[in-house]
DNA sequence: AAGACGAAAGTGGTTGA
DNA sequence: TCAACAACTTTCGTCTT
């Protein structure tokens, strides 16, 4: 994988009835781009990246609010206590004996050591099942909000089955493995999603996730390539509707920076805005440092911090004013 | 008036005894 | 488990455009 690169049909316009969809719902213009790397769609006018949410307007039911939380704990918890107690597992019960009392005959007695045998399964597979259906409609929520594609959220969907095969997810909130499984697979597929941002969209904490995140990567033994900044130029460069040049300047301006050894420890995101700012200013497009900061989801400081860093190292001839 | 800059204090996470 | 530590954030005053 060399440099991220952009290739984009220009001018992209489907045909008839469907236009409205592809109308930027920003500034109305139709000049929607295609990126296939990241699977979305870009305005070109206005920079805005066009997420699912965006293009399909699928019912968003869930809310914050205490009162829809209520809803769903009411839902949520009596599914283990039904399974648990009041299923069939007091229907045939471990004595081999029949209603009367008496012992049973030995063909008997195999049979109803197989109907115990699927019925045990049967349970198992069916809680497996409801986690799952929960789960993923968990998954596909958050994905949804985050217009991820469709690769992403296969990922994580694999991810997580792991997860509960293996018993993960037991003692822990279902909401938080799905984050966790979504961010590693963000991260496995180098789409850039910060942890903060799948959070948002989450009501458990950041550090659960983290946690239940870090224990998917022990227990699954998941491959993450270490987070390289660079994944992170074409999406600020395209929210900030930043041209081409400009990204490849940036990449190659991290390119650098990774070859002197200065980007260990660094948050990628705040070296791919550094790099987004000195770029924007070397090709006269320039964004402000609170704009690009905001996108990245970093503060200025940070930008400035690792901008002022990068320009000093990297001796980076910057135009005057 | 907005942007850039830097200092200083505070925060959350990692590491090593 | 605690303390030290580095990176990042928040806040704020000052200078520049």
């Amino acid at each position: 994988m060399g440099t991220p690169e952009f290739r984009l049909k220009r001018n992209f316009r489907p045909s008839s009835e469907s236009e409205e969809l592809f109308r930027c719902p920003v500034c109305k213009g139709t000049n929607i781009i295609y990126d296939p790397e990241r699977g979305q769609y870009v305005c070109a006018d206005c920079g805005i990246v066009l997420s699912e949410k965006a293009v399909d307007q699928g019912p968003e039911w869930r809310a914050f609010t205490p009162e829809e939380r209520e809803k769903r704990s009411r839902v949520g918890s009596p599914l283990t206590q039904t399974v648990h107690d009041k299923g069939l597992s007091t229907i045939i019960d471990w004595r081999d004996r029949d209603a009367f009392g008496r012992h049973l005959e030995p063909r008997r007695r195999l049979e109803i050591l197989r109907w115990r045998k699927w019925q045990i399964r049967a349970r198992i597979q069916s809680s497996i099942d409801r986690n799952l259906a929960q789960a993923m409609n968990e998954l596909d929520r958050i994905a949804s909000q985050l217009g991820l594609p469709r690769n992403v959220r296969e990922e994580a969907a694999v991810i997580y089955r792991k997860a509960v095969e293996k018993g993960l997810v037991r003692g822990r909130s279902i909401e938080s493995v799905v984050a966790a499984a979504i961010y590693a697979a963000c991260r496995r597929l180098k789409i850039p999603r910060t942890l903060d941002e799948i959070v948002k969209y989450t009501k458990v904490g950041r550090k659960d996730v983290a946690r239940c995140y870090r224990l998917l990567l022990r227990e699954l033994e998941l491959r993450v390539p270490i987070a390289d900044p660079i994944d992170y130029v074409p999406r600020i460069g395209a929210l900030l509707g930043l041209s081409g040049s400009v990204m490849k300047r940036a990449a190659e301006i991290l390119k650098k920076a990774e070859e002197k050894g200065i980007t260990a420890g660094k948050d990628p995101a705040g070296l791919a805005a550094a790099a987004i700012y000195i770029a924007s200013l070397l090709e006269d497009e320039r964004r402000t440092q609170k704009e690009i900061a905001q996108v990245a989801g970093v503060t200025e400081v940070t930008v400035r911090n690792r901008y002022k860093e990068l320009v000093r190292e990297l001796r980076v001839p910057l135009p005057p004013q």
